[in-house]
DNA sequence: TGATTCTTTGCAACCGGTTGCAAAAATGAA
DNA sequence: TTCATTTTTGCAACCGGTTGCAAAGAATCA
C-alpha cells in the first residue's frame, strides 16, 4: 500500500540516496533535487517508514510507558500530561498495563523487543527492582512518583512523602486536632511508610497528642470505605484523619456521613493529591497537592536527557506540595 | 547492548538463518540444532528485534489507540481494558492523545510512519471523518463508542443511543414523572442527537407529557453542574433529567445539592454508562449501563479479524444497555 | 546396498531505510 | 580558460532480521 523508498526513486529518476537525504534532517541536498524528489514523494503518498530509520539510527522514539495503576482517577490525569508532553517532544508513548501480577517479567523483554528508547514507570507501588531490570538492560528508565532515596538507584521523579507527612501532621496540629489518625495506602508500598514517618516526626513534638495508624488494602474508594467503617466501629475514633491519597479520602467520607457524623465537625480529613475530583464542589476535600503536571514535564525532561546520556547519573527530583484548603477540616484555631 | 542475530549464529557456530528458525512459530529446525542456538542465545541474552522482523513480515502487532477523552474517568476503565485486552492478543497500544486540535491531521501520517497494524479510535465525540482517514489510508481502523449508522463506513462497535434514549424516557415515564428533561452532551456529538431522538420517540406517544431539552458543553462535572444552575434559574424546572452521562450527572447532582433540593423526591436524575463511581455510596446514580468490557473486547475481536482481512465489509457491532437502579430515581408507581 | 523420499541446513536476496566514501558536478580564484 | 576547492550525487555496504531455493543429510523402502 504504501510507497517505499526505492519507488520515489525510480520515480523522481535518482538514486535511493537522494530521496533518504531528502528525509533527513541536515543531509546535504540540492534545491533541484529537493524539488524533483519531493515531487515524486507528493504523487505516490510516501512518508519514512520510522521503524526501518530505527534500524540504522538506534532510536525509534517509542518511550514505554508502564504503569499499574488503572484504576485511580489521577491516573487519567497522569496519562493525559504523559502523552502530550511526550508528543511535544517527539516521542511515542508504547502503554504497559501491569494490573495483571505475571506480565511484570515479561514487559522487560517485550519492551526491549521494540527497542523503546525509554522507560517510564508511573507508579508509586510498583517495587524499585523493577525499574533497574531496565536499568540494568542499558535501556533508560525514569521512575515517576517512584520513593525519594538519598542514593537512588534509578532517576526517580516526584514528592517528599516524609515532607507531605510533615506538612500533613503540622496542619492537623495547628487546628488543634487533640487525636489524629492516619489512614494510609498500601502497608508495604514505600510512599506509605515514608509518609508515616513524616508524620511521626512532627508528632514526636507533640506527646499530648494521641496517634493511631492503619492500613487501607489499595488506592480505592471501597478500601477507604472499608477501612474507615472498621475505625468508626473498632474503638475510639480520632479527631482527624490523613489519608494516603483522595480517593481514598472519598471512600472514608463516605463512611463517616452513612455513620451520621458531619465532616469537618465531627471529623476532619485530609488528603493527599489534589485530584481534580477533589475540587468538584460535592467533594470539596481539603488535600496536599501534588504538583503532577511539574513532575511529568521534568520526567520527560529527563528521559529526553538520558537519550543523549544513558549513563547519566541517577538523581533524584523532588517537587514542593502545597496545602489546598477546601472543606473537611476545621478552621485554624 | 542487546546482541543480534548474528553475534548469536556466530557464537553457536551455525548460519544466521539457523538462529532466525529457532525463534520463528512454525519453521524447520532439529533439536540438537534448537539446543545449540538456545544456549548461545541464553548466553547472550538474546531476543529477536520486533521490529526488524516486521520489515518482513509486514506486521508490527503495534495498535494506535487514539483517544481525545483524558478527562471522564469512564476513560481510565476504557484504557485499563483495553491495554489488557490487546496484550492478551499479542498487540501492543500506541496511545494517541488528540486533545489538542492540530494533532489530528498528523496523527493519521504518524501511525503510518510507525506502521501500525490497524488503529482503535476511542472516542464518541471524534468525527467519522477521522476514522476514515485510517481506512483511506489502508490501514485497519474500529471506531469505539462511535456512531452507530445503518450503512457503516468504517467498522463501529458501541451501544445503539437511540435506544438508549428510549430506554431512558420509558423508565422515567414508568416513574410517573409528568415533566422530564434532557440534559445531553455536546449539541453537535451523533451520540447526543441519537438520544435526544429515542427520548422523542418515546414521548410521542405521552403527549401529556411537557418535555424540554438543553445541552452541556462538555462532558464533565462543571458543565453538568454549570447547566444544572442554569436550569433550576431559569425557570420551570423538570420532575427529572436524563443527562447526557454519569459525569455531567454528577456535576448536576451537585448542583442540585447546593440548591436545597432532594434527589430523587424533588428531582430525579438518570445517567448513563455506569462508570465504576456511579456506585460509590455517597453518589449511588440511578443510571444506564453501558457494557464497557465487552464493547472493548468485541473491538479488539474486530481488529484482529481485520489483520487478516483487511478489506472485510464494516459492519456495526451494538451492545444493549441495561437499566441500573440506584437512588437518584423515585420508585415506580 | 542403492534408490527414493523427507527433513534440515546454508546461501543469498530481500524488507525499507541510512551512510561512508569516492567520483562527478558546480563554484571560485587566478 | 585552467586549476583548486567545495558541494552534490550515486555506489555499495550495512542495520537486524526473514525466506525461497537448492544442496546436504537422514530416514525409509526394496
Amino acid at each position: 500500500m504504501a510507497a517505499t523508498l526505492k519507488e520515489v526513486a525510480l520515480r523522481a529518476g535518482v538514486s535511493r540516496s537522494a530521496v533518504s537525504r531528502t528525509f533527513t534532517d541536515g543531509a546535504s541536498v540540492s534545491g533541484k533535487m529537493r524539488r524533483k524528489v519531493e515531487k515524486a514523494a507528493d504523487e505516490l503518498g510516501y512518508s519514512p517508514n520510522f521503524l526501518a530509520r530505527s534500524l540504522n539510527t538506534g532510536r525509534t522514539k517509542l518511550i514505554g510507558l508502564v504503569s499499574n495503576n488503572f484504576h485511580n482517577p489521577i491516573f487519567l490525569e497522569v496519562f493525559d500530561q504523559f502523552t502530550r508532553q511526550l508528543q511535544d517532544s517527539g516521542l511515542r508513548p508504547l502503554l504497559v498495563n501491569l494490573s495483571d501480577e505475571d506480565s511484570a517479567e515479561n514487559s522487560v523483554q517485550m519492551l526491549r523487543q521494540y527497542s523503546v528508547d525509554g522507560v517510564i514507570v508511573a507508579s508509586s507501588t510498583l517495587l524499585p527492582e523493577f525499574s533497574k531490570a531496565f536499568r540494568d538492560a542499558g535501556v533508560p528508565v525514569v521512575n515517576s512518583f517512584g520513593r525519594h532515596s538519598s542514593a537512588p538507584q534509578v532517576h526517580v521523579v516526584g514528592i517528599d512523602n516524609a515532607e507531605c507527612g510533615r506538612l500533613a501532621a503540622r496542619t492537623l496540629v495547628e487546628r488543634g486536632y487533640k487525636t489524629i489518625g492516619f489512614m494510609g495506602g498500601p502497608e508495604l508500598a514505600t510512599s506509605t511508610q515514608d509518609r508515616l514517618a513524616g508524620v511521626r516526626d512532627v508528632l514526636r513534638d507533640h506527646p499530648e497528642i494521641t496517634f493511631s495508624y492503619s492500613y487501607a488494602d489499595d488506592y480505592s474508594f471501597p478500601a477507604g470505605r472499608r477501612e474507615m467503617q472498621r475505625l468508626l466501629a473498632n474503638g475510639p475514633r480520632a479527631e482527624a484523619y490523613f489519608c494516603g491519597d483522595d480517593v481514598l479520602s472519598i471512600g472514608a467520607l463516605s463512611a463517616i456521613t452513612d455513620a451520621g457524623l458531619n465532616v469537618p465537625n465531627d471529623i476532619g480529613i485530609i488528603g493527599l493529591n489534589d485530584m481534580e475530583m477533589a475540587g468538584w464542589e460535592n467533594i470539596n476535600l481539603t488535600t496536599i497537592h501534588q504538583p503532577v503536571p511539574q513532575i511529568i514535564k521534568s520526567s520527560v525532561e529527563l528521559i529526553v536527557a538520558m537519550l543523549d546520556d544513558p549513563d547519566r547519573f541517577p538523581e533524584a527530583r523532588l517537587f514542593p506540595c502545597t496545602l489546598v484548603e477546601r472543606g473537611t477540616l476545621r478552621a485554624p484555631t
